[in-house]
RNA sequence: GCAGUUGUAGCUCAGUUGGUUAGAGCGCCUGUCUGUGGAACAGGAGGUCGGUGGUUCGAGCCCACCCAACUGUACCA
């Protein structure tokens, strides 16, 4: 024997970490919520805009303080004039030069909404992914904190909209304004403390995920990921002495025993009495409490009460661009994965005010206020939880083959089916069989198929057979001539009864697209 | 990025103290069955055991490095 033949180099077909290939049931699912999502927004008074999902690099802000890794996170390529363009990262950044480049010819305020795919080149988690859609909405134009408070009602509005209930969300409100007060005011302003400013804003962060002992060490001196001294990861801290741990501490109401999750905060009123006392005579912290009370008044008023939104000193979200009240929207239900382990999504929207955004392009300030739900993020939650139908949709009506030189036959089957707006299709595969065509119709989730043989056509008659009944049937059927004998959930009508009777089963199985 | 764990068939995994030709279940294809999806039975395809180098008479197993995935952590506009 000669050689062994050589394998040929076959390409390894695979796809890039952190991102997924979507299949009919995943479709079905996204476009029902983003409808959802849609319809509330519009609702709220927003109008569609949508821009590419390419942008200048300089107009996606990667100039902002924070950049200490440029280039890191975002996908960057350079046109060939030189100049670096980016995938977006959210669709706030890119509203901002859209309204900014069109500042003349649009409302003020001006709202709108759009939804998108933005990319991130960071670790991908479970719920967390490379490519991802954002639904988004803004208000630019409007410093008032209706606006803001408004963001938080369409947050809880949307949520409930989705399916999820009331009880199993909450809408968590902080103004950065205070927490900048608090820092102040144990001296961290200045351009010289802004590193220090960044880490107890990340400390702050994490306090619901690590205990509070753990966040004072964030504050201090660090902390270790692997539980004690020299293990795993060392986390630098932001230095601070036992005075200003305990002034930050004390801020976010958790309390130094509670070894873990909940703010002691109990309610809005509670947690601005304590603001109040946390900033004392701080200018710009006094001035984001009385935003929050605003807030808190507006949202009463409409009837949202403190299980729907509520203060949280311990969000704090987007270090680059928010500058007064932060959002963001959690899910309180539990979720877990396959094997039975808790599994932390995260936020699933979030949001805030961002006045510097829009005027880094126009040198007047224009005040503005934004929220976005993680559409990727909420369906990878929902899913786990089964809160989502994944129910595959049904296929088409099959029109099955049986004498090859009477495809035109066959053929104008499908047409009437298709003309009474009945998904159908003849079967285009090799039509050698009658089984490998039911195999077909099966794979496909059909309803039903359609057959017509020489003794249906003599008498003018077609077959139709059901699919689901059939497999219901199945099952109390052992052997397989009897399978064949009985023909389970099949029966013939007449040529021209063919949509009507298909219409019945399709009604008698409850199918979505018919 | 840092740390830990794990890489054997399309999927889930076995694989003795290093010893001939690397296995199972499920899935896939074919046949029993040229007018009927399931079930059953029979058969078949599919692996450079993540990669490279080393130790050894001999490596899926031992050693080194590399790669990838997972988990935690960092970052997260």
């Amino acid at each position: 024997m000669a050689e062994k033949p050589k394998k040929p180099q076959k390409l390894k077909a695979r796809l890039p970490r952190g991102l997924e290939d979507r299949g009919p049931a995943a479709i079905a699912a996204t476009r029902q919520m983003v409808e959802k999502i849609r319809e509330v927004y519009e609702r709220y008074g927003f109008e569609p805009v949508e821009t590419p999902a390419m942008e200048f690099t300089d107009a996606l802000g990667k100039f902002l303080p924070d950049q200490d890794r440029p280039n890191e996170g975002v996908f960057s390529f350079q046109d060939d004039d030189e100049q670096w363009i980016s995938l977006r990262y959210d669709l706030t950044a890119p509203l901002a030069r859209y309204v900014a480049e069109n500042f003349d010819a649009l409302p003020k305020p001006y709202r709108s909404y759009r939804a998108g795919y933005v990319y991130r080149n960071e670790k991908p988690g479970p719920g967390r992914f490379r490519q991802f859609m954002q639904f988004d909405a803004d208000t630019v134009g409007s410093a008032s904190p209706a606006a803001d408070a408004e963001m938080c009602m369409m947050a809880a509005d949307t949520m409930e909209a989705i399916g999820i209930p009331r009880g199993s969300y909450v809408v968590k409100v902080n103004n950065r304004k205070v927490l900048d007060g608090v820092m102040q005011s144990i001296g961290l302003d200045g351009g010289e403390h802004a590193g220090t400013r960044l880490t107890v804003l990340r400390a702050i962060d994490k306090l619901d995920k690590f205990p509070v002992e753990e966040i004072e060490k964030l504050l201090g001196p660090g902390r270790w990921d692997g539980g004690e001294e020299g293990k795993g990861d060392f986390t630098k801290g932001a230095g601070l002495d036992a005075v200003g741990i305990s002034r930050v501490i004390n801020f976010t109401g958790y309390k130094g025993d509670s070894s873990g999750s909940k703010s002691e905060a109990g309610s809005n009123a509670v947690t601005l009495a304590n603001f109040e006392s946390v900033v004392e005579d701080n200018a710009l912290g006094k001035e984001g409490v009385a935003e929050l009370a605003t807030i808190k008044e507006l949202i009463a008023a409409a009837g949202y009460d403190e299980s729907r939104i509520v203060i949280d000193p311990s969000v704090v979200r987007g270090l680059e661009y928010y500058t007064g009240p932060v959002y963001e929207v959690e899910l309180t239900l539990e979720t877990r994965d396959e094997k039975g382990r808790s599994v932390r999504f995260g936020s699933v929207g979030g949001g805030g005010r961002y006045d510097g955004l829009v005027s880094r392009f126009r040198g007047e300030p224009v005040p503005a206020t934004g929220f976005s739900i993680g559409v990727s993020r909420l369906q990878a939650a929902l899913t786990m939880i089964g809160k989502l139908d994944t129910r595959p949709e049904f296929g088409p009506v099959v029109v099955t083959v049986f004498d090859r030189d009477r495809v035109a036959d066959y053929q104008k089957m499908v047409a009437q089916l298709r003309h009474a707006n009945i998904r159908a299709e003849l079967y285009l595969g090799n039509p050698k069989n009658m089984g490998n065509q039911l195999k077909y119709a099966d794979r496909r989730n059909s309803p039903c198929v359609i057959i017509q043989g020489s003794d249906e056509k003599a008498r003018g008659e077609i077959q139709i057979k059901d699919l689901i009944e059939g497999a219901k049937a199945a099952a109390a059927i052992a052997s397989n001539q009897e399978w064949r004998e009985t023909r389970p959930a099949q029966f013939s009508c007449a040529e021209g009864e063919i949509v009507a009777k298909v219409r019945e089963v399709l009604a008698r199985h409850d199918v979505r697209w018919a």
